[in-house]
DNA sequence: AAGGATAACAACCGCAAATGT
DNA sequence: TACATTTGCGGTTGTTATCCT
């Protein structure tokens, strides 16, 4: 079995950052057909770009419910113990983070958190050296057997956006239950966590938190900067449009995404789409 | 103000697994 | 079952923004 051609051999195949117009397209197409079959996408578009690049395009900033911003102290350190325990699975580690691509992951560890371990963990070794073998890092964070914090019964997320977790679900199911223990001793304290045992309550609990914190990151991005990324901006307009609205709200979209000055464009996407931000869509 | 260094993030590349025929 | 094709993943690079001198 050969290697296939790779689509991007093709001429005329274009490279670089995406522009607007090539974000509407492909998000007028996707709307219209759904993820999937990416190779049709740049047939049926005319988007001179390769499969691939559509499929990041739309899995890493297009898509909505990406959260987009600083990383809290509680998603650091879940990306923190899930890296220590399953390394460098991007994809496996964002399924517990469903609003975080694992490229966004990937990217915070390289260029935040993997100084910041290797900050903290070296007085730690140091330590390790004169005292006893139990001491080996900084407890709130980076020892897995550490008993300081709880993630009880906590599970990966099926991201129903993508199928990312489809093909590296074996995987993630054979370490599924070994995270799960880990994150019992590890997850912050919450009433509810406290009072559910049960694998499904927690997950239940941990939805309503992700679903919280999108409906936080669109306020408080609409509230504080008057400007959103373009991720949730876009879900917020393609609710509506998959529900059938008019063809204005898109032109309001085609204006955001074309416009050098989003929040104004963006005063006329809130407008229609209020309330938008903590229902996501689902392809 | 200019230029270099660094940080942040988007995008690309190659491989392997999954899927289709 | 074998092969062809598509899709997803992880590593890496390129570009832009910001900071520092």
């Amino acid at each position: 079995m050969g290697r296939p051609p790779c689509c991007d051999v093709g001429v005329g195949v274009k490279k670089g950052p995406w522009t607007p117009e090539e974000d509407i397209v492909l998000v007028s197409y996707i709307q219209q057909h759904g993820p999937g079959n990416w190779r049709s996408v740049p047939e049926n578009t005319g988007l001179m770009r390769c499969s691939k690049s559509c499929r990041l395009r739309w899995t890493n900033y297009l898509r909505p419910g990406i959260k987009r911003g600083n990383f809290t102290q509680h998603e650091e350190g879940i990306i923190i113990h899930l890296q220590a325990l399953l390394g460098n699975k991007w994809a496996a580690i964002a399924s517990y983070l469903p609003q975080r691509t694992d490229n966004d992951i990937k990217n915070y560890w390289n260029t935040h958190l993997k100084k910041k371990v290797k900050r903290l963990q070296q007085p730690a070794a140091d330590s390790f050296q004169t005292h006893s073998s139990n001491a080996i890092t900084s407890p709130n964070y980076y020892s897995p057997s550490s008993s300081h914090h709880s993630l009880q019964g906590m599970q990966p997320i099926n991201n129903s956006y993508t199928n990312t977790t489809c093909s590296s679900a074996p995987s993630i199911n054979n370490e599924t239950a070994a995270v799960s223990n880990l994150f019992q001793t590890w997850m912050r304290p919450s009433p509810a966590a406290a009072s559910a045992n049960s694998k499904i309550a927690t997950q239940e609990l941990f939805q309503e938190e992700q679903d919280a914190a999108a409906s936080m990151v669109c306020k408080d991005e609409m509230a504080m900067t008057g400007d959103v990324n373009k991720s949730s901006a876009l879900e917020m307009v393609v609710a509506p449009v998959m529900a059938g609205a008019s063809a204005a709200t898109f032109s309001l979209l085609e204006d955001w995404l074309l416009d050098d000055m989003p929040g104004q464009a963006m005063d006329g996407l809130m407008g229609i789409s209020a309330g938008c931000c903590a229902d996501p869509i689902m392809f």
